[in-house]
DNA sequence: CAGGTTATGGCACTGAGTGCCATATGGCAA
DNA sequence: TTGCCATATGGCACTCAGTGCCATAACCTG
């Protein structure tokens, strides 16, 4: 086992001994057995969104992965349920923090406020924290996953998995039973697809501004209330009415 | 080669030979070749989701599949690209069904109003057209779906290939170009998203019936207006107000 | 019935993912 | 420090999905 014990030679940048981050976050981790695990993990995703990002995820082996790391084939298993995840980690732990930070907003707040407020504030935490990787990083990712029908999929599900999170806490905060009232998870799924679009939009742009993300989806938030104002119907459909 | 000339080996109910549905459809093939390949087609379809009911998706090998039908496992892989493919192969069907329908309306019918006739129509011949499976199949599908990850991340994948579809024929009709306004991609995320919702619970509670799940889907829908209307605020979230 | 076209079958191969067991390593108590 | 237990790792061997390649069978055309 080496793993790379603070040397440089897992991936250029991102030292993975540094998870001292801003934030506490959720890891903590103090047990030394754990820190180790905890860079192992880091190295693997690593190694992987590097080869992924040079060669293609599906020219990727595991084999490659696991050997750039210098661990074997087995123990990348036991950190990562398949091939997907790994590629997936990073979107993971921001859909993680997207419903902590659902969570931490006031309770009396309207639901879609906190979503929208929750939203930027991850937004902003992917720019500035570098423990989530930088927005340039977060665009990669993102073409990379949208780039391949295998990611894209398990990238969806994964958003569909957060959004039936999102929707339980939102239940709660306003009393609801999520099961018999329908509206917390309609709101979460619409404010998602809505912010999907733009994201889409905003990635194949290829502007990768923050600020222009935070932008794109509230205009879109916006073309959307407005759709529903005039009923849906012809009216506000002038071809440049709108966006 | 053997694939079930027309005797009654293959399912019962839903006779191949006869393609002679109501719709003229997309299939036509008149030709004898294509009528043995669409043979071929279904049976490993039929065997398949036979399979995969029985004993589940992940237990059922290709080998069981092929050799229910007689054919070799190099010919199912000319017949579908892989196994989600023949799990969902029913529900893309649904799905191209829905694309046609929107296309068939009316141009200048209003958007969303397009989406909920075109989903009503094929929610319908669902229901009627054996070809399609009955209502009950199509709730046994969507059940083998949700309870595999796999499935339910192609199902999503497909569908969001669905919403381009339906979007970019949504801009068509309006005059619109759909990478410079994002009104189509959101009319049609947002009603697919509402849809979506309604269909997981109806999916759950097992009511397994189709007049039941129009219901369920306008009342969601009208909810997610509601909502909007009320500016997506506190107001209108008292407990038993809407649902 | 001859000729080309196309579907099929049969390998052999790569790569993902898993179960099992032996072994190494970190943590902990005496 | 030493010894012990828990756990992390490595190394098979195996199943199964998916693909490339080529020979052969089925079809269809003239």
């Amino acid at each position: 086992m080496i793993v790379d014990q603070g040397s440089a030679r897992t991936t250029p940048g991102t030292t993975p001994g540094a998870t001292s981050g801003t934030a506490p976050g959720a890891g903590g981790a103090t047990g030394l057995r754990e820190r180790k695990k905890e860079r192992t993990r880091e190295a693997l995703v690593d190694a992987a969104l590097e080869l992924f990002w040079r060669k293609g995820y599906d020219a990727t082996t595991i084999d490659e992965i696991v050997a750039a790391v210098d661990v074997s084939r087995r123990t990348f298993f036991r950190y990562f349920p398949g091939k997907e995840e790994v590629a997936l980690a990073r979107s993971s732990e921001v859909e993680r923090s997207l419903v902590a930070a659902v969570a931490a907003r006031p309770a009396d707040e309207p639901p879609v406020v906190t979503l929208r407020r929750a939203t930027a504030e991850v937004m902003d935490a992917i720019a500035r924290d570098p423990k989530l990787g930088s927005t340039e990083a977060w665009l990669r990712t993102r073409r990379l996953i949208e780039g391949n029908p295998t990611l894209m999929a398990a990238s969806l599900r994964h958003a569909m998995e957060t959004e039936r999170l999102m929707a339980a806490e939102i239940a709660r905060r306003q009393g609801v039973d999520p099961h018999r009232d329908l509206r917390p998870a309609i709101t979460v799924s619409c404010f998602n697809a809505v912010v999907r679009v733009a994201m889409d939009e905003w990635t194949e742009r290829g502007a990768y501004d923050p600020e222009d993300l935070a932008v794109t989806i509230d205009a879109a938030w916006s073309a959307m209330s407005g759709l529903v104002d005039t009923g849906w119907l012809g009216a506000g459909w002038e071809p440049d009415s709108g966006r």
